[in-house]
DNA sequence: TTCTCGGTGATACGGTTGTATCAGATTTCG
DNA sequence: CGAAATCTGATACAACCGTATCACCGAGAA
Protein backbone atom coordinates (compact mmCIF):
# COMPACT_ATOMS: atom_id res chain seq x y z
CA UNK A 1 0.00 0.00 0.00
CA UNK A 2 2.44 2.58 -1.61
CA UNK A 3 0.86 6.19 -1.76
CA UNK A 4 3.41 8.64 -2.76
CA UNK A 5 0.44 11.42 -4.04
CA UNK A 6 -3.01 11.66 -1.89
CA UNK A 7 -5.04 10.49 -4.65
CA UNK A 8 -8.05 12.42 -3.41
CA UNK A 9 -6.00 15.76 -3.62
CA UNK A 10 -5.39 15.00 -7.67
CA UNK A 11 -9.01 14.19 -7.93
CA UNK A 12 -9.85 17.78 -6.56
CA UNK A 13 -7.25 18.84 -8.64
CA UNK A 14 -8.09 17.81 -11.80
CA UNK A 15 -12.18 17.66 -11.20
CA UNK A 16 -11.87 21.80 -10.15
CA UNK A 17 -9.84 22.17 -13.67
CA UNK A 18 -13.08 20.67 -15.40
CA UNK A 19 -14.98 22.90 -13.33
CA UNK A 20 -13.25 25.86 -14.23
CA UNK A 21 -13.32 25.16 -17.82
CA UNK A 22 -16.99 24.83 -18.22
CA UNK A 23 -17.46 28.12 -16.09
CA UNK A 24 -15.44 30.05 -18.58
CA UNK A 25 -16.09 28.06 -21.88
CA UNK A 26 -18.70 25.83 -21.59
CA UNK A 27 -18.51 21.97 -20.88
CA UNK A 28 -18.21 21.30 -24.99
CA UNK A 29 -14.84 22.93 -24.53
CA UNK A 30 -13.92 20.65 -21.71
CA UNK A 31 -11.98 17.57 -23.23
CA UNK A 32 -9.66 15.39 -21.52
CA UNK A 33 -6.63 17.33 -23.04
CA UNK A 34 -7.50 20.54 -22.36
CA UNK A 35 -8.86 19.53 -18.74
CA UNK A 36 -5.38 18.01 -18.55
CA UNK A 37 -3.45 20.97 -19.61
CA UNK A 38 -5.72 23.21 -17.35
CA UNK A 39 -4.61 20.87 -14.22
CA UNK A 40 -1.35 20.91 -14.94
CA UNK A 41 -1.00 17.50 -16.05
CA UNK A 42 -0.39 14.95 -17.93
CA UNK A 43 -3.56 13.41 -20.34
CA UNK A 44 -2.16 9.81 -19.07
CA UNK A 45 -3.16 11.01 -15.43
CA UNK A 46 -6.29 12.53 -15.72
CA UNK A 47 -7.30 8.83 -17.29
CA UNK A 48 -5.50 7.37 -14.56
CA UNK A 49 -7.51 9.04 -12.08
CA UNK A 50 -11.26 8.87 -14.19
CA UNK A 51 -10.80 6.22 -16.17
CA UNK A 52 -13.42 7.43 -18.28
CA UNK A 53 -14.75 11.03 -19.08
CA UNK A 54 -18.23 10.19 -17.55
CA UNK A 55 -16.73 9.60 -14.43
CA UNK A 56 -14.98 12.77 -14.68
CA UNK A 57 -17.67 14.39 -15.53
CA UNK A 58 -20.08 12.96 -12.63
CA UNK A 59 -17.73 13.45 -10.04
CA UNK A 60 -17.03 17.62 -10.56
CA UNK A 61 -20.91 17.37 -10.82
CA UNK A 62 -20.85 15.99 -7.28
CA UNK A 63 -18.27 18.42 -6.12
CA UNK A 64 -19.91 21.08 -7.83
CA UNK A 65 -23.35 20.42 -5.42
CA UNK A 66 -21.47 20.02 -2.61
CA UNK A 67 -20.18 23.85 -3.05
CA UNK A 68 -23.30 25.17 -3.23
CA UNK A 69 -24.52 23.57 -0.35
CA UNK A 70 -21.54 24.84 1.41
CA UNK A 71 -22.50 28.41 -0.07
CA UNK A 72 -26.35 28.13 0.83
CA UNK A 73 -25.97 26.93 4.48
CA UNK A 74 -22.85 29.76 4.75
CA UNK A 75 -25.81 32.56 3.64
CA UNK A 76 -28.15 30.96 5.86
CA UNK A 77 -25.99 31.54 9.03
CA UNK A 78 -25.39 34.70 7.79
CA UNK A 79 -28.71 35.40 7.60
CA UNK A 80 -28.94 36.80 11.21
CA UNK A 81 -30.02 34.80 14.39
CA UNK A 82 -31.90 34.01 15.54
CA UNK A 83 -33.23 33.05 11.55
CA UNK A 84 -36.57 34.67 10.41
CA UNK A 85 -38.34 32.97 8.14
CA UNK A 86 -38.28 35.62 5.57
CA UNK A 87 -34.54 35.82 6.26
CA UNK A 88 -33.90 32.55 5.80
CA UNK A 89 -35.97 32.28 2.34
CA UNK A 90 -34.35 35.79 1.09
CA UNK A 91 -30.91 33.65 1.82
CA UNK A 92 -31.65 31.31 0.04
CA UNK A 93 -32.99 32.42 -2.88
CA UNK A 94 -30.66 35.45 -3.21
CA UNK A 95 -27.49 32.95 -2.75
CA UNK A 96 -28.64 31.27 -6.08
CA UNK A 97 -28.80 34.49 -7.59
CA UNK A 98 -25.34 35.19 -10.00
CA UNK A 99 -24.66 38.47 -8.26
CA UNK A 100 -20.96 37.58 -6.94
CA UNK A 101 -18.34 36.12 -8.48
CA UNK A 102 -18.97 32.80 -6.75
CA UNK A 103 -22.26 32.72 -7.37
CA UNK A 104 -21.61 33.67 -11.11
CA UNK A 105 -19.04 30.85 -11.29
CA UNK A 106 -21.45 28.26 -9.64
CA UNK A 107 -24.49 29.22 -11.25
CA UNK A 108 -22.50 29.21 -15.14
CA UNK A 109 -21.01 25.53 -14.51
CA UNK A 110 -24.57 24.66 -13.74
CA UNK A 111 -25.80 25.87 -16.74
CA UNK A 112 -23.04 24.15 -18.43
CA UNK A 113 -24.24 21.24 -17.43
CA UNK A 114 -28.02 21.62 -17.66
CA UNK A 115 -28.10 20.69 -21.70
CA UNK A 116 -25.71 17.75 -20.89
CA UNK A 117 -28.25 16.36 -18.40
CA UNK A 118 -31.56 17.12 -21.08
CA UNK A 119 -29.67 14.75 -23.51
CA UNK A 120 -28.63 12.14 -21.24
CA UNK A 121 -31.41 12.08 -18.50
CA UNK A 122 -29.83 8.98 -16.76
CA UNK A 123 -26.99 11.92 -15.44
CA UNK A 124 -29.85 12.99 -13.27
CA UNK A 125 -30.44 9.75 -12.07
CA UNK A 126 -27.03 9.44 -10.42
CA UNK A 127 -26.76 12.76 -9.45
CA UNK A 128 -29.21 13.88 -6.11
CA UNK A 129 -32.15 14.67 -8.81
CA UNK A 130 -33.92 15.03 -5.43
CA UNK A 131 -31.93 17.97 -4.36
CA UNK A 132 -33.95 20.53 -5.58
CA UNK A 133 -37.29 19.17 -4.47
CA UNK A 134 -35.70 19.32 -0.90
CA UNK A 135 -34.89 22.79 -1.29
CA UNK A 136 -38.39 22.83 -2.31
CA UNK A 137 -39.98 21.52 0.73
CA UNK A 138 -37.93 23.18 2.94
CA UNK A 139 -38.36 26.67 1.22
CA UNK A 140 -42.43 25.64 1.93
CA UNK A 141 -41.59 24.99 5.54
CA UNK A 142 -40.31 28.37 5.67
CA UNK A 143 -44.11 29.95 4.22
CA UNK A 144 -45.88 28.12 6.88
CA UNK A 145 -43.78 28.89 9.69
CA UNK A 146 -43.80 32.43 8.31
CA UNK A 147 -48.41 31.95 7.81
CA UNK A 148 -48.07 31.30 11.35
CA UNK A 149 -46.40 34.45 12.67
CA UNK A 150 -48.82 36.65 10.31
CA UNK A 151 -45.85 37.42 7.80
CA UNK A 152 -47.52 35.88 4.67
CA UNK A 153 -51.10 35.98 4.07
CA UNK A 154 -52.57 32.82 5.10
CA UNK A 155 -54.30 32.61 1.77
CA UNK A 156 -51.00 31.66 0.04
CA UNK A 157 -50.22 27.31 -0.63
CA UNK A 158 -47.00 26.97 0.74
CA UNK A 159 -45.80 24.52 -1.65
CA UNK A 160 -47.12 26.25 -4.94
CA UNK A 161 -45.83 29.51 -3.52
CA UNK A 162 -42.18 27.93 -2.67
CA UNK A 163 -42.04 26.38 -5.97
CA UNK A 164 -42.85 29.68 -7.97
CA UNK A 165 -40.19 31.06 -6.01
CA UNK A 166 -37.66 28.99 -6.99
CA UNK A 167 -38.69 28.64 -10.10
CA UNK A 168 -38.43 32.59 -10.82
CA UNK A 169 -34.80 32.93 -9.04
CA UNK A 170 -33.64 30.57 -11.15
CA UNK A 171 -35.33 31.97 -13.96
CA UNK A 172 -33.78 35.23 -12.56
CA UNK A 173 -30.22 33.53 -12.71
CA UNK A 174 -30.51 32.64 -16.62
CA UNK A 175 -31.62 36.06 -17.72
CA UNK A 176 -28.56 37.36 -15.78
CA UNK A 177 -26.36 34.90 -17.78
CA UNK A 178 -27.74 35.45 -20.67
CA UNK A 179 -27.04 38.69 -20.29
CA UNK A 180 -30.46 40.16 -20.58
CA UNK A 181 -29.87 41.87 -17.01
CA UNK A 182 -27.65 43.16 -13.99
CA UNK A 183 -26.99 40.53 -11.06
CA UNK A 184 -28.73 43.66 -9.15
CA UNK A 185 -31.70 43.45 -11.33
CA UNK A 186 -32.51 40.83 -10.82
CA UNK A 187 -32.39 41.05 -7.16
CA UNK A 188 -34.71 44.17 -7.18
CA UNK A 189 -36.78 41.93 -9.03
CA UNK A 190 -36.57 39.57 -6.63
CA UNK A 191 -36.72 41.18 -3.70
CA UNK A 192 -40.04 43.43 -5.13
CA UNK A 193 -41.96 39.80 -5.01
CA UNK A 194 -40.93 38.43 -1.82
CA UNK A 195 -42.06 42.34 -0.43
CA UNK A 196 -44.92 41.19 -2.14
CA UNK A 197 -45.32 38.00 -0.17
CA UNK A 198 -44.06 38.69 2.84
CA UNK A 199 -46.04 41.51 3.92
CA UNK A 200 -46.66 42.36 7.68
CA UNK A 201 -50.06 44.75 7.56
CA UNK A 202 -51.92 43.92 4.21
CA UNK A 203 -52.50 47.80 3.49
CA UNK A 204 -48.75 49.02 3.73
CA UNK B 1 -31.82 31.97 -64.31
CA UNK B 2 -32.96 27.89 -63.84
CA UNK B 3 -33.72 27.36 -60.78
CA UNK B 4 -35.06 23.52 -61.03
CA UNK B 5 -36.03 23.36 -56.85
CA UNK B 6 -37.32 25.69 -54.64
CA UNK B 7 -34.35 26.71 -52.58
CA UNK B 8 -36.34 28.05 -49.57
CA UNK B 9 -37.87 24.65 -49.84
CA UNK B 10 -35.17 23.33 -49.49
CA UNK B 11 -33.31 25.43 -46.67
CA UNK B 12 -36.78 24.65 -44.32
CA UNK B 13 -36.04 20.67 -45.06
CA UNK B 14 -32.76 21.02 -43.67
CA UNK B 15 -32.99 23.56 -40.92
CA UNK B 16 -36.28 21.87 -39.38
CA UNK B 17 -33.92 19.15 -39.36
CA UNK B 18 -31.41 20.13 -37.15
CA UNK B 19 -34.03 21.71 -35.05
CA UNK B 20 -35.83 17.91 -34.94
CA UNK B 21 -31.90 16.81 -33.97
CA UNK B 22 -31.56 19.20 -31.38
CA UNK B 23 -34.86 18.87 -30.14
CA UNK B 24 -34.42 15.32 -29.70
CA UNK B 25 -30.34 14.72 -28.97
CA UNK B 26 -29.51 18.21 -28.29
CA UNK B 27 -27.18 20.29 -30.43
CA UNK B 28 -23.98 18.72 -29.77
CA UNK B 29 -25.33 15.29 -31.56
CA UNK B 30 -26.57 18.24 -34.37
CA UNK B 31 -23.40 17.23 -36.78
CA UNK B 32 -23.31 18.42 -40.68
CA UNK B 33 -23.63 14.79 -41.55
CA UNK B 34 -26.43 13.93 -39.12
CA UNK B 35 -28.39 16.86 -40.05
CA UNK B 36 -27.75 15.65 -43.79
CA UNK B 37 -29.06 12.19 -43.11
CA UNK B 38 -32.13 13.38 -41.05
CA UNK B 39 -32.94 15.70 -43.82
CA UNK B 40 -32.94 13.02 -46.18
CA UNK B 41 -30.21 14.79 -48.12
CA UNK B 42 -26.36 14.75 -48.78
CA UNK B 43 -23.85 16.31 -46.82
CA UNK B 44 -22.85 18.74 -50.05
CA UNK B 45 -26.59 19.96 -50.02
CA UNK B 46 -26.79 21.06 -46.67
CA UNK B 47 -23.24 22.84 -47.03
CA UNK B 48 -24.62 24.16 -50.70
CA UNK B 49 -27.84 25.55 -49.08
CA UNK B 50 -25.47 26.40 -45.53
CA UNK B 51 -21.80 27.75 -46.78
CA UNK B 52 -21.37 27.21 -43.00
CA UNK B 53 -22.42 25.50 -39.91
CA UNK B 54 -22.67 28.51 -38.31
CA UNK B 55 -24.84 29.46 -40.84
CA UNK B 56 -27.31 26.77 -40.39
CA UNK B 57 -27.48 27.02 -36.96
CA UNK B 58 -28.39 30.62 -36.86
CA UNK B 59 -30.86 30.73 -39.81
CA UNK B 60 -32.38 27.63 -37.54
CA UNK B 61 -32.31 29.40 -34.73
CA UNK B 62 -34.59 32.61 -36.28
CA UNK B 63 -37.17 29.97 -37.49
CA UNK B 64 -37.65 28.73 -34.15
CA UNK B 65 -38.11 32.06 -33.02
CA UNK B 66 -40.77 32.78 -35.82
CA UNK B 67 -42.80 29.14 -35.10
CA UNK B 68 -42.97 30.28 -31.40
CA UNK B 69 -44.00 33.87 -32.21
CA UNK B 70 -46.59 32.46 -34.37
CA UNK B 71 -47.32 30.22 -31.39
CA UNK B 72 -47.90 32.80 -29.00
CA UNK B 73 -50.00 34.91 -31.39
CA UNK B 74 -52.39 32.22 -31.89
CA UNK B 75 -52.71 31.97 -27.92
CA UNK B 76 -53.05 35.63 -27.13
CA UNK B 77 -55.65 35.75 -30.49
CA UNK B 78 -57.47 32.32 -28.72
CA UNK B 79 -57.54 33.98 -25.05
CA UNK B 80 -61.26 35.53 -26.35
CA UNK B 81 -62.60 38.54 -27.73
CA UNK B 82 -62.18 41.27 -26.64
CA UNK B 83 -59.47 40.36 -24.72
CA UNK B 84 -58.97 41.36 -20.73
CA UNK B 85 -55.65 42.26 -19.79
CA UNK B 86 -55.44 38.50 -17.99
CA UNK B 87 -56.30 36.63 -20.55
CA UNK B 88 -53.07 38.03 -22.69
CA UNK B 89 -50.90 37.67 -19.44
CA UNK B 90 -52.26 33.84 -19.35
CA UNK B 91 -52.11 32.91 -22.83
CA UNK B 92 -48.54 34.26 -23.44
CA UNK B 93 -47.26 32.70 -19.79
CA UNK B 94 -48.76 29.27 -20.54
CA UNK B 95 -47.83 29.20 -24.02
CA UNK B 96 -44.65 29.31 -23.32
CA UNK B 97 -44.90 26.51 -20.92
CA UNK B 98 -44.06 23.08 -22.26
CA UNK B 99 -47.45 21.54 -21.79
CA UNK B 100 -48.61 20.57 -25.10
CA UNK B 101 -46.18 18.75 -28.18
CA UNK B 102 -45.33 21.76 -29.73
CA UNK B 103 -44.24 23.60 -26.74
CA UNK B 104 -42.18 21.02 -25.18
CA UNK B 105 -40.44 20.81 -28.55
CA UNK B 106 -40.28 24.20 -28.91
CA UNK B 107 -38.95 24.94 -25.00
CA UNK B 108 -36.65 22.28 -25.70
CA UNK B 109 -34.70 23.32 -28.56
CA UNK B 110 -34.32 26.50 -27.53
CA UNK B 111 -32.88 24.92 -24.32
CA UNK B 112 -30.71 23.11 -26.98
CA UNK B 113 -29.15 26.57 -27.83
CA UNK B 114 -28.94 28.46 -24.65
CA UNK B 115 -25.71 27.04 -23.68
CA UNK B 116 -24.11 27.65 -27.17
CA UNK B 117 -25.06 31.45 -26.54
CA UNK B 118 -23.80 31.37 -23.55
CA UNK B 119 -20.29 30.14 -24.79
CA UNK B 120 -20.81 32.15 -27.70
CA UNK B 121 -22.13 35.84 -26.45
CA UNK B 122 -21.85 36.96 -29.97
CA UNK B 123 -24.88 35.02 -31.01
CA UNK B 124 -26.79 36.66 -28.90
CA UNK B 125 -25.76 39.91 -30.90
CA UNK B 126 -27.27 38.54 -34.33
CA UNK B 127 -30.25 36.91 -32.69
CA UNK B 128 -32.89 38.95 -31.58
CA UNK B 129 -31.77 39.59 -27.96
CA UNK B 130 -34.17 42.38 -27.53
CA UNK B 131 -36.94 39.79 -28.08
CA UNK B 132 -37.36 39.25 -24.50
CA UNK B 133 -37.14 42.44 -23.17
CA UNK B 134 -39.99 43.61 -25.97
CA UNK B 135 -41.94 40.78 -24.64
CA UNK B 136 -41.10 41.63 -21.03
CA UNK B 137 -42.38 45.31 -21.78
CA UNK B 138 -45.81 43.84 -23.54
CA UNK B 139 -46.58 41.85 -20.27
CA UNK B 140 -45.84 45.30 -18.40
CA UNK B 141 -48.43 46.89 -20.19
CA UNK B 142 -50.82 44.19 -19.98
CA UNK B 143 -50.20 44.20 -16.12
CA UNK B 144 -50.51 48.59 -15.42
CA UNK B 145 -53.67 48.45 -17.72
CA UNK B 146 -55.19 45.73 -15.30
CA UNK B 147 -54.14 47.48 -12.52
CA UNK B 148 -56.31 50.66 -13.84
CA UNK B 149 -59.19 48.43 -14.20
CA UNK B 150 -58.22 47.30 -10.25
CA UNK B 151 -57.71 44.13 -11.44
CA UNK B 152 -54.40 44.39 -9.86
CA UNK B 153 -53.31 46.19 -6.66
CA UNK B 154 -51.91 49.41 -6.96
CA UNK B 155 -48.95 49.06 -5.50
CA UNK B 156 -47.38 46.16 -7.95
CA UNK B 157 -44.33 47.68 -10.13
CA UNK B 158 -45.40 46.62 -13.40
CA UNK B 159 -42.08 46.31 -14.79
CA UNK B 160 -40.65 44.43 -11.65
CA UNK B 161 -43.64 41.85 -11.31
CA UNK B 162 -43.63 41.44 -15.41
CA UNK B 163 -40.22 40.48 -15.03
CA UNK B 164 -40.33 37.88 -12.58
CA UNK B 165 -43.47 36.16 -13.82
CA UNK B 166 -41.98 35.84 -17.13
CA UNK B 167 -38.33 35.02 -15.42
CA UNK B 168 -40.68 31.96 -12.93
CA UNK B 169 -42.25 30.63 -15.97
CA UNK B 170 -39.13 30.50 -17.75
CA UNK B 171 -37.65 28.26 -14.39
CA UNK B 172 -40.65 26.50 -14.34
CA UNK B 173 -40.46 24.92 -18.06
CA UNK B 174 -36.56 24.12 -17.30
CA UNK B 175 -37.99 22.17 -14.18
CA UNK B 176 -40.37 20.36 -16.60
CA UNK B 177 -37.73 19.61 -19.27
CA UNK B 178 -35.49 18.26 -16.32
CA UNK B 179 -38.10 15.93 -15.33
CA UNK B 180 -38.87 17.73 -12.28
CA UNK B 181 -42.30 17.94 -12.75
CA UNK B 182 -45.11 17.78 -15.60
CA UNK B 183 -46.56 20.78 -17.12
CA UNK B 184 -49.50 20.89 -15.52
CA UNK B 185 -47.91 20.79 -12.32
CA UNK B 186 -46.06 24.06 -13.16
CA UNK B 187 -49.50 25.46 -14.89
CA UNK B 188 -50.67 24.95 -11.49
CA UNK B 189 -47.89 26.85 -9.95
CA UNK B 190 -48.12 29.56 -12.18
CA UNK B 191 -51.73 29.86 -11.76
CA UNK B 192 -51.92 29.84 -8.62
CA UNK B 193 -48.94 33.12 -8.79
CA UNK B 194 -51.33 34.54 -11.47
CA UNK B 195 -54.73 34.45 -8.82
CA UNK B 196 -52.61 35.88 -6.30
CA UNK B 197 -51.78 38.80 -8.41
CA UNK B 198 -54.96 39.39 -10.49
CA UNK B 199 -57.69 39.55 -7.56
CA UNK B 200 -60.25 41.71 -8.14
CA UNK B 201 -61.11 41.87 -4.42
CA UNK B 202 -58.30 41.94 -1.59
CA UNK B 203 -60.05 40.26 0.62
CA UNK B 204 -61.21 37.24 -1.33
C1' DT C 1 -25.88 21.54 -81.32
C1' DT C 2 -22.84 23.53 -78.27
C1' DC C 3 -21.91 26.37 -74.40
C1' DT C 4 -22.90 27.65 -69.85
C1' DC C 5 -24.06 27.35 -65.29
C1' DG C 6 -26.86 26.01 -61.29
C1' DG C 7 -27.34 21.79 -58.66
C1' DT C 8 -25.26 17.34 -56.98
C1' DG C 9 -22.40 13.22 -55.70
C1' DA C 10 -18.05 11.11 -54.08
C1' DT C 11 -14.21 11.65 -51.72
C1' DA C 12 -10.23 13.72 -49.34
C1' DC C 13 -7.86 16.68 -45.76
C1' DG C 14 -6.23 18.25 -41.44
C1' DG C 15 -7.66 18.37 -36.85
C1' DT C 16 -9.67 16.77 -32.52
C1' DT C 17 -12.06 13.48 -29.88
C1' DG C 18 -12.07 9.49 -26.13
C1' DT C 19 -9.58 5.57 -25.20
C1' DA C 20 -5.87 2.05 -25.20
C1' DT C 21 -1.12 0.33 -25.09
C1' DC C 22 3.61 -0.09 -23.84
C1' DA C 23 7.57 1.24 -21.51
C1' DG C 24 9.79 3.38 -17.68
C1' DA C 25 10.06 5.45 -13.40
C1' DT C 26 9.79 5.43 -8.11
C1' DT C 27 8.71 3.55 -3.72
C1' DT C 28 7.52 0.04 -0.24
C1' DC C 29 7.77 -4.55 1.43
C1' DG C 30 9.30 -9.55 1.79
C1' DC D 1 18.65 -6.67 -2.23
C1' DG D 2 15.25 -7.63 -5.40
C1' DA D 3 10.57 -7.90 -6.54
C1' DA D 4 6.10 -6.28 -6.52
C1' DA D 5 3.06 -2.52 -6.62
C1' DT D 6 2.04 2.16 -7.67
C1' DC D 7 2.46 5.96 -10.60
C1' DT D 8 3.57 8.50 -14.98
C1' DG D 9 5.08 9.73 -19.79
C1' DA D 10 4.86 9.12 -24.87
C1' DT D 11 2.46 7.61 -28.42
C1' DA D 12 -1.00 5.15 -31.24
C1' DC D 13 -5.64 4.22 -32.61
C1' DA D 14 -10.11 4.46 -34.89
C1' DA D 15 -13.84 7.52 -35.24
C1' DC D 16 -15.71 11.75 -36.05
C1' DC D 17 -15.69 16.71 -36.98
C1' DG D 18 -16.24 20.96 -40.44
C1' DT D 19 -14.70 22.13 -44.73
C1' DA D 20 -12.82 21.87 -49.45
C1' DT D 21 -12.10 19.93 -54.02
C1' DC D 22 -13.08 17.73 -58.33
C1' DA D 23 -15.99 15.78 -61.66
C1' DC D 24 -20.37 15.34 -63.44
C1' DC D 25 -25.27 15.87 -64.76
C1' DG D 26 -29.07 18.17 -67.04
C1' DA D 27 -31.51 22.00 -68.65
C1' DG D 28 -31.99 26.63 -70.96
C1' DA D 29 -29.56 30.16 -74.29
C1' DA D 30 -26.87 31.03 -78.24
Amino acid sequence: MSTRVDHEQRRTQIAEALLRIADTQGLQAASMRVVAAEAGVSLRLVQYYFHTKDELLMDALARLGAQLQVRMQKWIAAAGSPPTPRGIVTAILSCILPTDAESRRITRTYAAYYTLVLSEPRLAEQHGTTYPDMLESFLAKQIRAAQQLGEVPAGRDPELTAAGLLAMTNGLGSSVLGGQRDGEAALAILTHHLDELFRTSPAV
